[in-house]
DNA sequence: AGCACGCCGACT
DNA sequence: GTCGGCGTGCTC
């Protein structure tokens, strides 16, 4: 008897309320088996409901009395690695999610297993003897009815919906207690492991050719078989098939004869990307160099360390990233590139493949989940050396890091939505710490936070201050659309941008106009009384598409009819709005005939692509792409000279402290997108504040001018990075209930907080957005340096809150710095 | 959060 | 006796 053996396991369904380490036995059987990062069946609370776990460590003793054993181990490899693990424990108490919650974002979605619970009668009982046994329960007899008329076999799903009660936990481990059916779960994942008959050569390649030529002994194909065969090895039977027209009976008849065998390969599927064939030689000019060798110099073997590299758009920071991966690649570690959207950046995608070819691995929301899963699995496997990715690419599970580049660092991307409300630098950071190796935040208008963390000195700063081939930056007009309306132009494009439009038109050169703003935004009202067609579930009013004709609510999702008369008094209703449709109309009816083409949510669909719209505009040389967010980034066409942003002001008054440096940033990033060839670029910027400082800024493309004029307002009105912002935000559907559940936070907080100096606790207020989905919505702001003291208050609020009665309905979670 | 368990009243 | 409703407290 060897000695006994326990693992520490985290659940995958506890709510954050009972999310702890539960120590379970593992039974001699499977104790070589079971290791750390291993998922399991095991049997949890007093039903000993089958729920699935992970294994975050095992160990040799435990002081639990009543310690049960785990059922089964679902995975022959542990999923996620030491390092991961202890990341899983960092992001619960530091992001206020569940370990599985955390697990789950580490893990591609084709990993996930579906556990289902399915009832069987069991051995030896009949209808009879199990009617026998429970003495005629009712709900029991109808559930043994249901089971016995499918075969005796049903998963829980299917026996829910064949009883007309819900709850069918209770009558089915009574049956199970009676002995009269056992329940087994069924875990099941939803993508599986390709793969691929092989045909593979087993007699040497001397020996092959020369079998494959004695033509009496072998039929013609299956000469060419083993005659292509002794020059490769081995290949997939398909594409052997495709090559020499072999069929199956030939493949069967050269694995008779011992020649070859037929294996099944593991095969990955893997995207397409447009194939670059030439790689371009990696030029640095002076400038680049000095920067990839003062980095260079920080990637000390062993020494965590993290530069940001500022350097404007254009003056080839990829370059630099590619010399610095090549450079680890060297060393015999890996790298992991972080990029705000891949499918906004395809360029970026392919100057990577075409450097590092099979080493790369590409990870984002766009591929198949079979595509995510296979590049997941290559990247575990040790197969590539690079990954690039967006948001979670940042939990790859690469060994041996060498450095991590998170390129255009300010992107809101990088934040998570949803628990985990993780940021990936931050994860980045740490990995980086782990791992120890070089954090690389890379960007053209870097995040007031770096900015400020290379200031005080915390990262080393590199800056590269001139655009490629000293390409002049374009210079920027800007539009007083004050003016404009009281000349009488109340359109979208005022006469400067017309002007600068019809030039472009008459030259033949190319022109971007940009909407900061969703889709094809109409607001519908009446102009008569001024009745606003408003969401019934949210506080927010309806747009109107015309893609289906229907008013649309961009936060639940709810959509009616559209209407054209006012529903109060009867008058024809007008849509307004600032909707790239209204914009394409404008453009036409002011240049009639004009080539253009629309980048919107609505057009960018399956069928459509960004690259497919991108190429179109690149081909047929369309004189002007009217476009949201997309056409802001990463565009890279020589021909266009002339950028519009169509209206800075939304931007640039939300009512976030974030406003103005989101401003800044996608100015900057627009009007790059003018003059990238050999001619000059101009930018106009349409707004009924020209003197705004901000805009100014951004205007003559000031960064340093911008950062210093921010670092200020954040350091007087005690903003981040002076500061960490952790919100509790709590929704309910009782308005005046959530209101007091916020005051109690509120109070909770102050009362425990006030021997903190400088902690502040603000609010509770209404979110922006103050009802969605008939939830209304507030949030408390702590404003405080965020410490373990603090976070372990919060913990316990968001338990109390969870677990009292009296806040039934009410959801609460925890934020440190959201953005929004 | 589930969900078993226990207590209690209603009904056959 | 048996069924179902609801309050209580635990989850290795």
């Amino acid at each position: 008897m060897g000695a006994d053996l326990f693992a520490k396991v985290v659940i995958s369904d506890a709510s954050y309320v009972v999310d702890k380490l539960y120590d379970y036995k593992i039974p001699e059987p499977i104790q070589t088996r079971v290791k750390a990062g291993m998922r399991v069946i095991i049997p949890f609370a007093r039903g000993n409901r089958k729920t699935e776990g992970i294994v975050l460590a095992t160990t040799d003793n435990c002081s639990y009395e009543n310690v049960k054993s785990i059922e089964t181990v679902l995975d022959e490899e542990p999923v996620l690695n030491d390092e991961l693990i202890k990341l899983v424990v960092w992001m619960r108490e530091h992001f206020f999610c569940t370990a599985y919650d955390a697990v789950k974002a580490m893990l591609p979605a084709g990993l996930w297993f579906k556990n289902e619970v399915v009832y069987r009668v069991a051995d030896g009982i009949d209808r009879e003897a199990a009617s026998v046994a429970i003495r005629g329960n009712k709900r029991a007899e109808a559930a043994l009815d249901a089971l016995f008329s499918a075969g005796g076999k049903l998963s829980a799903e299917e026996l829910k919906e064949k009883l007309e009660y819900d709850s069918i936990s209770s009558v089915m481990s009574s049956l199970i207690s009676a002995g009269v059916v056992v329940a087994n779960v069924n875990s099941s994942r939803r993508i599986q492991d390709k793969l691929v008959n092989t045909a593979v050569l087993k007699i040497k390649p001397e020996e092959a050719l020369q079998l494959s030529l004695n033509k009496k002994k072998l039929a013609p194909m299956q000469s060419e078989v083993l005659k292509l065969l002794s020059e490769i090895g081995e290949a997939s039977v398909k594409e052997i098939s495709y090559f020499t027209g072999a069929s199956n009976s030939v493949f069967k008849a050269l694995e008779k004869s011992g020649a070859i065998s037929l294996e099944k390969r593991e095969s990955f599927r893997r995207p397409e990307y447009f194939a670059r064939n030439e790689v371009e030689e990696l030029f640095l000019n002076e400038e680049q160099s000095k920067v990839f060798n003062g980095i260079k110099k920080m990637m000390q073997p062993d020494k965590a360390d993290a530069a940001l590299l500022y350097g404007v758009t254009g003056s080839g920071k990829t370059a630099v990233y590619i010399r610095l991966i090549s450079e680890v690649l060297e060393q015999n570690k890996t790298a992991l590139v972080l990029v705000p959207e891949i499918a906004l950046t395809p360029q970026m995608v392919s100057i990577f493949t075409a450097h590092f070819g099979d080493k790369v691995a590409v990870l984002h929301s766009s591929l198949s989940m079979g595509e995510r899963y296979d590049e997941w699995k290559r990247i575990y496997e040790k197969k590539v050396d690079v990954v690039v990715g967006t948001r979670s690419a940042v939990f790859a599970p690469l060994s041996n890091l060498g450095i991590i580049i998170v390129d255009e660092e300010q992107e809101y991307t990088y934040k998570s939505e949803n628990s985990p409300r993780y940021h990936a630098v931050d994860i980045a950071k740490y990995r980086c710490a782990k791992n120890r190796c070089l954090l690389l935040l890379g960007s053209a208008t870097p995040s007031i936070e770096s900015m400020y963390n290379a200031q005080i000195g915390r990262y080393h700063l590199f800056k590269l201050e001139n655009r490629y081939n000293q390409r002049e930056l374009p210079y920027v007009l800007m539009a007083d659309m004050k003016k404009e309306l009281r000349r009488g132009n109340g359109g979208s494009i005022s006469s400067v941008l017309y002007s600068e439009l019809k030039k472009n038109l008459d030259s033949g050169e190319q022109s971007i106009l940009f909407i900061n703003r969703r889709g094809s935004n109409y607001l519908v009202l009446c102009p008569e009384c001024g009745f606003v067609c408003r969401c019934p579930n949210c506080s927010v009013n309806l747009t109107y598409h015309s893609a289906n004709h229907r008013h649309i609510c961009h936060y639940c999702g709810y959509s009616e009819p559209a209407q054209t008369k006012c529903p109060v008094c009867g008058s024809d209703m007008r849509f307004t709005g600032f909707g790239t449709q209204k914009v394409e109309e404008e453009i036409i009816s002011l240049f009639p005939g004009v080539k253009l083409l629309r980048m919107d949510s609505d057009i960018v669909t399956a069928s459509h692509s960004h690259d497919m719209i991108l190429s179109q505009f690149e081909r047929e040389k369309v004189q002007i792409l009217v476009g949201t967010q997309m056409v802001a980034k990463g565009l890279n066409f020589e021909n266009v000279t002339l950028v519009g942003v169509i209206s800075a002001d939304q931007s640039l008054y939300a009512s976030d402290y974030r406003a103005q440096e989101r401003t800044f940033s996608m100015i900057t990033q627009v009007v790059g997108r003018s003059g990238r060839g050999n001619k000059a670029g101009r930018a106009v910027i349409q707004t009924f504040t020209p003197s705004n400082e901000i805009l100014q800024f951004a205007a003559s493309q000031d960064y340093d001018a911008f950062y210093k004029r921010e670092i200020e307002v954040r350091n007087i009105l005690h903003l981040p990075p002076m500061c960490d912002l952790v919100a509790l935000t709590a929704t309910g559907e009782d308005d005046r209930l959530l209101m007091r559940c916020c005051l109690e936070m509120k109070a909770i907080l102050e009362n425990y907080l006030s021997d903190q100096p400088g902690v502040e606790v603000l609010g509770p207020a209404p979110m922006s957005v103050f009802k969605v989905n008939k939830r209304y919505r507030y949030r408390l702001t702590i404003r405080c340096k965020e410490n373990k003291k603090i976070r372990s208050l919060i913990e316990k609020i968001l338990k109390y809150i969870m677990t009292e009665k009296k806040y039934k309905g009410i959801l609460v979670w925890a934020d440190i710095n959201p953005f929004g």
